[in-house]
DNA sequence: TTGAAAGCGCTAACAG
DNA sequence: CTGTTAGCGCTTTCAA
């Protein structure tokens, strides 16, 4: 029932292969003709079959997706959002890229291979994917978001994490915080590293000395920051402001504090990071450093795009980093230090 | 460089014909040729190509995936986690359909028709979304997740919403609760019409009335929860236990309880729906009605390959629908009304 | 039990 | 500017 460029060549009374030429828009095609094509396949509701389109060996336009924590993330559907506006831009489509291995048998290469995928963006935290070794080593385009992996045809895709944090440091300083600590992410992780990194270096900017036991928390979930907190709240001299590494260890930290009677950011202010929906819906609403996701999203597509089609090797390594900047979202949880505390 | 069929059939010094009975385990295939058949194809690294095999007419094994509110649901990955079992174990590939529709012109259908897809998995809250009703004319199969939508092979899969309210109403009874209320969810949405319905039942159950000021809330968000219970509890005779049609509003609710200095479960119980982290993490631990999402999710792409397979109208309406049951998951948030409030 | 051949829908030489 | 033809990799009659 469905027709195909054949139907459409009869009814129109030229060759296939025209047909073809006036659907892919080639110059070569007389423009009476090509409307007639085009106005009859818009009857007959013709749609190219891609699978065929795949075959004849051309471009499959398929890109695969591979998730590691993946969807977990509360922001993964922000990102979506860019990487779905790229697709459409380009015109391709995305499958989705187990991670469940049944069997030692799967491969992520030979998945795409079977399925013509011509490019795989990977997005999670955790990098000893042995998966992503066989990428670089197939020299299959691949983009990792927030992920350090190199390879001639790998790129990536992160936000600017260490600029952000020393910012935020910065600023602290500026309200005139003096003790300030940092609760910590995931240790190893991409992000976190910079993350760190950042911290350090906006103590330095102000000449502030790190503390040990002013950095704390080792994940970045709610509960890394409420225990982090915790301790924080139990040091003798405790700290004026913290900086967390994700907005659920700072809703966590919110909490810890509430729960020992100290006000936000009365007695303490607390920064976030990525900027989720519960960080405008705590109480005190969270002042956090916003991730461009959509734009993490987009970018991640439209690079490996070009990955894709560019000759191997045409782009530097650093031309195949990219990193965006981050939003300083100033709301209710950061507030000038009290005075006695300077 | 990948190697086809053909290659095999030469290396092996028998015919693609024979190649392809083997490899598709024809009982037809002496057992030595096809020994041997397949020895070669692991030793050349033969794949498949899914695009030859759709075009051959047979099945092209790509379910498609639409995501309305979809990501943006704190549990979509455990619902993924069960959808991507059970693609493994039927052999499906899934490739993401965009909501975004660039331009009018776009058509969900068209897009399932280009990429050979043979049935789609929808998720999400809205029913308004007119890609829908084109699905059911298509006579695509599809499945849908919490979303009422009818038609020959239109399956849907969701929890036992009303029996799990009702449930929750029974045992906050138990505990001696008797003003009992209900945070309510996006009006509109199934779920939320049983879960209401739940409500009202479990009243009904243990001959309590129904007060109009009991029932509040709007929305599954964490705001709508905390407004919510702002409300409950500016009532002269409040509630001494609170409903919750989602963990989220719960977490939102249990906030506006801590801020007016109430203790949870101490002057009031809070019971949450999902069972999302956050509901672990909360302070006081919630107590919540577990969705089984990974079964779900199961339970989704089983019954579309069924849909897919079957003759259409060979199963009837009422076995096109598959509810779970959930789980009472018992944590800190709900404890023995207090004695003065019976 | 095996093989030859046709053909799925499309694109791309090449010839006209 | 248009048409003829070959062929992408695979499955499936049909005949041997």
């Amino acid at each position: 029932m469905a027709a195909n460029i054949r139907d459409i060549a009869r009814a129109a009374g030229v060759s296939v292969s025209t047909v073809s030429k006036a659907l892919n828009e080639y110059p070569s095609v007389n423009a009476e003709t090509r409307e007639k094509v085009l106005r009859i396949a818009r009857e007959l509701r013709y749609e190219p079959n891609a699978a065929a389109r795949a075959l004849v060996g051309q471009r499959s336009m398929t890109l695969g997706v591979f998730l590691t924590t993946g969807l977990a993330h509360p922001f993964f559907a922000s990102l979506l959002g860019g990487i779905d506006r790229a697709l459409r831009e380009k015109g391709y489509d995305l499958i989705y890229l187990s991670q469940a291995r049944l069997g030692p048998e799967y491969s992520l290469v030979r998945h795409c291979r079977t399925r013509n995928v011509e490019g795989v963006l990977a997005f999670g935290l955790q990098d000893t994917d042995l998966s992503f070794a066989e990428l670089a080593e197939a020299e299959l385009p691949a983009v990792f978001i927030d992920l350090d992996i190199k390879g001639s045809r790998i790129g990536m895709v992160t936000s600017d994490n260490a600029q952000a944090i020393r910012e935020a440091v910065g600023r602290l300083h500026a309200l005139g915080h003096r003790r300030i600590a940092y609760v910590a992410g995931l240790a190893g992780t991409y992000v976190e590293k910079l993350r760190k990194r950042g911290f350090r270096q906006g103590l330095e900017d102000h000449g502030l000395a790190e503390r040990p036991e002013y950095v704390v928390g080792d994940d970045f979930t709610q509960a890394s920051g409420y225990e982090a907190m915790q301790r924080l709240l139990a040091l003798v001299e405790r700290p004026t402001a913290v900086v967390c590494c994700s907005d659920l260890s700072a809703l966590g930290a919110m909490q810890a504090a509430a729960e020992r009677g100290l006000s936000v950011p009365g007695d303490i202010s607390v920064v976030g990071f990525d900027d989720i929906e519960a960080a405008r819906a705590g109480r005190p609403a969270l002042t956090t450093i916003r991730q461009d996701m959509p734009g993490m999203g987009y970018a991640a597509v439209a690079l490996l795009d070009r990955l894709i089609t560019e000759e191997p090797g045409s782009r530097s390594e650093a031309d195949r980093r990219i990193v965006l900047p981050t939003e300083w979202v100033s709301r209710d949880s950061c507030g000038p230090a009290a005075t006695a505390d300077r």
